[in-house]
DNA sequence: TGAAATCGTTCCGTAAACGGAACGATCGTG
DNA sequence: CACGATCGTTCCGTTTACGGAACGATTTCA
């Protein structure tokens, strides 16, 4: 990739790398032999200089005995690459869509900003929302009875009032949702 | 490493890329072109026959907007997560993960086929998983106490005890899976 | 204090991952 | 029915990741 010929590649996980096997006492050499690579293989990596094999990556992390993204630290999150509507208290982004013969289900991924809370109109009878709580805490619900939920909990409710959308705790929250629409007409 | 030559790599990798390219309505080259990688390269990807350096996942992976977990399924995921790869009776397919400070989740689209009852063993203390129907009717939750649930409804259970997916009425049923797994330790 | 062991780095030949190009197949269109 | 566009696969030359071996520097131990 360097046009220079000296090809480099994220030194981020060299240093990962490294303080994980330091971390745990061991040599490079001896992490080589665990992992069943080469000793120059380990080396490069830790220095960069080595864009790795999937394969290589395997057994590295294998003989840590910790997952790959703990190497790659996985960029993450779609990094709205898609594209985040944003509305004032809440910003979310389509990640799929599944049109089934009596309904369709849209499933988005939710950032809810601290400090404001935000009221969705309602939506046409039948339409229901599943909300799974991924980080902070939510305050949702149909306008009228919201519920509250932390990271790991569910709330389900009939879309067809006014709801509302809130982050409790000062911070902003992470949610899944799945907004399901019947289509009484079975389309088509 | 295939001493025969014809050297094959992770062919789980590949039916995984093939699903979410088709997922979002992408031809090959087309995926090609938005990663900036060689067409030869996503063929021989979603074959099986190449070993793909970690340039070339993250190329593919952002081009799909997903993290690189989503497409190497992670082996060594926190508390085992065992692969979602259920049995005969319940196939499924990831669409996204997601990495929280906290925990992790993995979304899954399943499909349970009609007439069998597929046991998942338990997972370990923690973990809860979020089941959303969207066609046929399912019976799902802990063996001991199984629940049911038509198209549009929703079940939420501990998963640290076996549980058991059924599709009812004689007619394969689709859900959204959510599974979290804490992981306590802040891996280190 | 010398010899052996082990450390991490570097050199090197081989295997293979890479992108570009060429290919036949499958479309819509005029 | 040609025609161009695009599909996914395959071929090929270049680049480079790979493991083994050689290296000098430290450390360990008799």
């Amino acid at each position: 990739m360097g046009a220079d010929g000296t090809s480099r590649f994220d030194p981020a996980i060299g240093r990962r790398l490294r303080g994980l096997r330091e971390a745990r006492g061991l040599s490079l050499s001896e992490l080589a032999r665990r992992a069943g690579v080469g000793k120059a293989t380990v080396s490069g990596l830790e220095h960069g200089t080595r864009n790795p094999t999937l394969e290589t990556m395997y057994a590295i992390a294998g003989a840590l005995s910790v997952p790959m993204s703990a190497l790659t630290l996985d960029p993450g999150a779609p990094a709205g690459a898609a594209s985040p509507v944003r509305g004032a208290a809440v910003v979310s982004t389509l990640l799929e869509v599944f049109r089934e013969p009596g309904a369709t289900y849209e499933m988005l991924r939710l950032r809810i900003l601290a400090g404001v809370e935000q009221t969705s109109p309602a939506h046409p009878p039948g339409v229901t929302e599943h909300l799974s709580v991924i980080r902070g805490t939510v305050r949702t619900g149909p306008a009228a009875a919201p519920l509250t939920a932390a990271a790991g909990e569910h709330i389900s409710w009939a879309a067809d009032v006014p709801h509302v959308y809130a982050a409790l705790g000062g911070e902003e929250a992470h949610a899944i949702l799945l907004i399901r629409t019947p289509h009484d007409p079975p389309l088509r």
